[in-house]
RNA sequence: GGCGCUAUGGUGCAAUGGUUAGCACGCGGCCCUUUCAAGGCUGAAAUACGGGUUCGACUCCCGUUAGCGCUACCA
């Protein structure tokens, strides 16, 4: 009974999910960025939604951050956010629906009798209860586990899982699968009520389902870790009388000793990321390459790439190592590549943080001095606080100098002449470009009876400070005569008294 | 324990059943050179193991092993 809805032939709708019991971790930002390529590939819907029902761990505040996460990544949504707390009635309706119809049942069983996890095994070796397969109440005996049914017991709405047969459903990434019914466990709905006020609340697995069917999801794009729990969802829809949509299980991130992904392998807060100055671009192309490729051996993929190459089929289904170093490779190559108007922002915005930032570099001239100086300083950048930082002296006069840099030069005391020569002969110059800064140097390194690169090395550290920088007489260019005469002279006087 | 998923160099990905198993990160070497990067060239490094099927298997099937996931009145 196939109606017009059905989930293949509509434009597709997905949606991310995040609870806030955290932050945004990799693990997640993944998924989101999965969902919404795929979203923007077929022209479909990204929905955003807040799975807040678990009142204790919950922590609305983190809502946001998860929020700024989003947006630095790049992926937004069409719909939402809507937050599960705010839509209680849809589930207690759905759980009423599937008692009067037969598929649930009140169960009156203390929550402590059933365990599961760890705790199973160790009831197991104790030849205990291990977890709830059928649960006694289902076939309407709320006493019949022998527990007592006092007036005040609140019992908590289970689904009736089927005794036999097959539950089948489609997954993009891991194909058809097939789970016999009394796999499935007898899963709780809604909660028995903890305290005489609160209504029971709704579990993980009734939300998901009611939601994605109520937002009408043609695809859940989601964490391999739900791929257990699909069949349980799979049955829900059934019975709420709603076809299931396809799902695209992820493959996991893991860490470097290919554990789950956790703090102690460094960060796992996207937001962290950003503000250790990854270009969410390439952050974005690197998260794309976990779990997914585009078949080449293309790797540099800017987000128009990757939304054109997309799909759920070339997912793979084997967990994957979250490689920082890769990472890093990846911020340089984006660094490096970018057409250099789509970087200026990103470095601007680092020079506000920084205080060092000029108006006079949004636009006309300076404009134009900003992005031959951000030009030349990039291949050498790896975060983008580098550029306030290491780059500091190209942005600002007050700039620190390397000791150890300094020391290299200092005991000779033919710098400090050479230096005071050179500015002299810097400020005369007819031309203020490479080739005259070039050959006033070199001829004077002649005429001193020293070799150039020892010159330039030391007129390095005596105009920016430190012993790395791009090559000197580019850095010459970039910081103006003013400057370059300016530096030298005062290194002239300062460099070989200490 | 039960159920399930997965298995290509250290890492991330390629390879219509037929390739000297490719690319990238990382690592080593060389070149370039004005420091440091970048770039170019180059080297080491993989089909988990055992059986099948096939003329031929990284690829299909079975088993073993290992890892991971689920097995909550968490999501």
């Amino acid at each position: 009974m196939t109606n017009s809805a059905h989930p293949q032939s509509a434009a597709p709708r997905v949606r991310f999910a995040p609870s806030p019991t955290g932050y945004l971790h990799v693990g997640g930002a993944r998924t989101a960025l999965f969902n919404w390529l795929f979203a923007r590939r077929q022209h479909g819907t990204m929905i955003l939604r807040i799975e807040d029902t678990d009142a204790e761990r919950n922590k609305p505040e983190l809502v946001e951050g998860i929020l700024d996460g989003l947006r630095w990544l790049g992926v937004d949504w069409d719909e939402g956010p809507f937050y599960q707390s705010q839509r209680g009635a849809l589930y207690q309706d759905a759980a009423q629906k599937c008692l009067a119809a037969g598929h649930a049942f009140l169960c009156y069983c203390p929550a402590e009798r059933y365990v599961g996890g760890d705790a199973a095994e160790e009831g197991a070796a104790a030849g205990t209860v291990r977890r709830v397969v059928r649960c006694p109440c289902r076939d309407g005996l709320p006493a019949a586990a022998g527990k007592p049914s006092s007036p005040e017991t609140k019992p908590a709405i289970r689904f009736k899982a089927p005794l036999g047969g097959k539950v089948e459903f489609q997954d993009a990434v891991f194909g058809a699968r097939e789970v016999a019914g009394e796999e499935i466990e007898d899963f709780v709905l809604l909660r028995s009520p903890r305290g005489a006020e609160t209504a029971g609340l709704p579990t993980y697995q009734l939300c998901v389902v009611v939601d994605d069917a109520d937002m009408r999801i043609t695809h859940v794009i989601r964490g391999a870790d739900h791929l257990s729990n699909t069949p349980k969802q799979v049955l829900l829809y059934r019975a709420l009388g709603a076809e299931p949509p396809i799902f695209a299980h992820l493959p996991l991130i893991l860490g470097a000793d290919r554990t789950r992904l956790s703090k102690r392998h460094g960060a796992t807060d996207v937001n962290m990321y950003r503000t250790e100055g990854f270009l969410p671009e390439a952050f974005r192309n690197f998260l794309s390459l976990l779990g997914w490729s585009a078949g080449g051996d293309e790797e540099f993929l800017r987000t128009r790439d990757l939304i054109e190459k997309f799909s759920l089929e070339a997912v793979s289904r084997t967990n994957g190592v979250f490689d920082r170093p890769k990472l890093e490779w990846f911020n340089t190559q984006y660094l490096q590549k970018l057409p250099i108007e789509d970087l200026l922002p990103e470095v601007a915005a680092e020079l506000k943080r920084s205080k060092l930032w000029r108006e006079e570099w949004a636009s006309g001239a300076g404009h134009e001095w900003f992005a031959r100086t951000v030009d030349l300083l990039r291949p050498r950048i790896r975060l983008l606080p580098d550029f306030s930082t290491w780059s500091r002296a190209f942005f600002s006069d007050d700039f620190p100098c390397d000791p150890a840099a300094k020391e290299k030069f200092w005991k000779d005391q033919r710098f400090p002449r050479m230096f005071a020569q050179l500015a002299d002969t810097l400020a005369a110059l007819p031309e203020w470009s490479h080739d005259p800064c070039d050959h006033a140097l070199r001829a004077l390194a002649e005429a001193e009876g020293v070799k150039a690169g020892l010159l330039i090395n030391a007129t390095r550290v005596a105009i920016v400070g430190q012993a790395v920088a791009p090559p000197l007489f580019d850095t010459m260019v970039a910081l103006g005569r003013e400057r370059v005469v300016a530096r030298l002279r005062k290194a002239a006087t300062s460099f070989g008294a200490a």
